[in-house]
DNA sequence: AAAAGATATATGCAAATGCATTAAAATGTC
DNA sequence: GACATTTTAATGCATTTGCATATATCTTTT
């Protein structure tokens, strides 16, 4: 009898690995997907009307201008900015070409090198900076309020 | 004073278009945007590991499916799935090389034409299912009960 | 300390994407 | 109904991505 209730119980929450997820939670994931798709060209748009590079340039800048003189090595950033292995290693590549970030030899471990931000790099960082925030005010803080902001960050802190 | 008073309120709300969102706000934005993105790497790692193809297919395959036999324009899909016009016009063409949906002539407009999912492309689509619902269950419904699927729903509502 | 394994990064090549433009048909205007 | 405008879709070309693998260094094992 006991055992029957238990069962029942945990078949009626949702939170058991690959139980088949009811039709609520496919619809809460879809638009999850959907909204941060749109959110995300939304600032692609914005950076490219400014004339200014996308999205992953300023996540890369940014990381790297929080790290400050230290650099970060590449897997470092990786983890930061979920870029993959050589998605970064070409980025990194334009950052150079541009003038954005500079490389350093690495003395602790000669097969890496440390990125670190040039004053360029933070130059065009605090170019980019208005224009995503712009993109932040209106897609984003506009829409919710405070209760929301606070919910969603605990709701999405718990699937990151 | 009753002015003064309204102002106050005013710039106490973080509604306002292009005002400078707190802290908080784009601490929240940034979650959202890393952890879409992580779920949606968990699903095409998922799909490729199954040997499946990539998510955008199932996407414009569901909708198809949803469509029925009367099918759907790309530009109606485009609209559904949030596709670049070029992009889905080149979804499509691989989609039907892979046989999954047909093409035919439409009727009311001679610049487009109708697409529509085939019994393979139902069938593939009816095989990532499955193993985009376990990612749903793994990495989604596991984390979170019923009331945060509930509120994100709503407050992404507001994004959309 | 040699061998085996793991880690950090780069790269050749194929596929996908973004951009700008084109083509063709539809719609609106006069 | 001729002409300008808009809408739908495709495509050439350059850039970016993904995959698999290569290379060098570091770490562990024996």
């Amino acid at each position: 009898m006991l055992m029957q209730l238990h069962i029942n119980v945990k078949c009626n929450r949702m939170a058991d690995r690959n139980e088949i997820p009811p039709e609520t939670t496919v619809f809460a994931w879809a638009r999850l997907l959907r909204v941060s798709q749109s959110l995300l060209s939304a600032v692609e748009t914005a950076l490219k009307a400014a004339g200014l590079p996308p999205f992953d340039w300023y996540d890369v800048l940014l990381e790297l201008h929080r790290a400050g003189r230290r650099g970060l090595r590449p897997y470092e950033l990786q983890d930061a900015t979920l870029l993959a292995q050589y998605n970064l290693s070409r980025l990194a590549e334009r950052l150079l070409n541009a003038g954005y970030i500079e490389r350093l030899p690495c003395p602790e471990d000669r097969r890496g090198h440390i990125l670190r931000i040039t004053s360029d790099g933070r130059q065009v960082r605090r170019k980019m900076w208005p224009v995503y925030r712009a993109a932040i005010a209106d897609h984003f803080a506009a829409k919710l309020d405070e209760d929301d902001i606070r919910r969603l960050t605990a709701i999405l802190g718990k699937l990151a």
